[in-house]
DNA sequence: CAGTGGTCTAGACCACTTA
DNA sequence: AAGTGGTCTAGACCACTGA
């Protein structure tokens, strides 16, 4: 730890004063990053830990809640803390928001249309923080939901990271993209913030879904971040919206 | 408390063994319900209400904290901990989520198109639990972001609730509708579930934005409920989402 | 200055899992 | 039975607020 702050009157010029457990998040953070611990790996105990870091266990485990809280982590009692995993059911539940109008969550199976490497393009290379030319993937994708075509994507990968991921163009995807990109490219997505709005069909989205040029479409512009920050998808979704919504809740 | 498991052996049969924070912080938020506390007063200290509940006050803190988590109350270091509130600020950063292109909130202002008052329909009564044929509130209005009309909404509350609401036909409403809910009618809103689709303009809002018939909208359909669950607004607003969008973080 | 919430620690017991 | 996280308590000190 850097500081602590009681026993008696210290030198405190330290500019930022972050509560310990706070720096022990950090710190715990720091070496997922650095792949200590792996996606599905059991951590050290809560005690392990403490001494680990040289706190006591009550503030490992405030640094751990939070993470938990935030699906950094998960904890099982009498087993211990796993490092969070993107499971097809944490993919779906967590980062697919589409239901039908009885509020059912509903399963998409997709269809790679088309698979491109090229430079970024400027507006490419600004969404993924890319130097302008830098390499990217570029896929399209249809996703059909009870068995029709609904929703088409355009996904956009730095080249540097995906390089592994190979998606085969005309065929289902065996699991959720989140899932292949960390099994495949040991990527794994813990933030996306999405941009919905109403956009009018094109010859693509006409083309692909049974709907006519100009029909309205609910478009959801998402970039992902992994947990250093850095952004490293960034997709564009169509969606055929009627019988269908994405939902939201505010607490 | 009902009951405590440590001391001794106990009668022990209660099938649902809630932790005591989660215990507590249930009767906490029964007498908020009650209108024991109303928002925007202090609550008693941890060390009171831990006597009155007869618990530590660590428990109180985490019952208080995960209220705080959830936007019930509010603590500040040396003051105390208050009734969460609707202050004009929470209302928009907290349910209004459209930004324009920069991710800059936008502020809208608003102008009562029609009021009326009437039975429910039978989806009306649905949407907000109400029998057939209770009254409700229905409104229309139209509101502005950066001077331009952009959004058309209709609003639907239950009369015994809102009796007291008084929306002047035509003028310009002088605050949120959430704070002027708490101010005028003792209606809190706490959480809010919406729904979003595209849809296509109809007449009305034609009529009332600077589109065609037929030109994709953003709809979000909300229903928002207060503390004891009941809910007490549905709200349809059509949006032009040109140039703006609806955003969401998935964390 | 007293009172509040915020942090940190230490120790006890519980419930669950695995061996 | 041993080890884990989950709950509960008690007490110390800190940082902030307002009289």
């Amino acid at each position: 730890m850097t500081e602590r702050h009681g026993t008696a009157v210290e030198a405190r010029e330290a500019p930022d004063f972050r509560p310990l457990y706070a720096q022990v998040k950090d710190l715990i953070i720091k070496r997922l990053i650095a792949g200590e611990w792996k996606p599905g790996e059991l951590l050290p105990s809560e005690f392990r830990l403490a001494e680990i870091f040289n706190v006591s266990q009550g503030t490992v485990r405030k640094a751990l809640d939070e993470m938990a809280a935030q699906n950094l982590v998960v904890r099982r009692q009498g087993r211990g803390t796993y490092v969070a995993e993107h499971s097809p059911h944490r993919s779906l539940f967590h980062f697919f928001h589409i239901c039908d109008e009885n509020g059912e969550r509903l399963l998409p199976i997709s269809r790679v249309l088309t698979r491109d490497v090229g430079p970024a393009t400027p507006e490419e290379a600004i969404r993924l923080q890319l130097s302008t030319g830098q390499e990217v993937l570029r896929f399209e994708r249809v996703r059909l939901l009870s068995g029709v075509p609904a929703i088409v994507e355009k996904i956009l990968l730095p080249l540097d990271l995906f390089g592994a991921l190979d998606l085969p163009v005309g065929e289902d995807l065996g699991a959720e993209l989140y899932v292949l990109y960390q099994q495949k490219c040991d990527v794994t997505i813990v933030k996306a913030e999405e941009r919905l709005s109403a956009v009018a069909a094109g010859a693509l989205e006409a083309e692909q879904l049974p709907i006519a040029v100009g029909a309205p479409l609910l478009e959801v512009d998402r970039t992902a971040y992994q947990l250093d920050g850095r952004p490293v998808e960034w997709r564009i979704a169509r969606i055929d919206s009627r019988n269908r919504y994405y939902r939201a809740t505010i607490v």
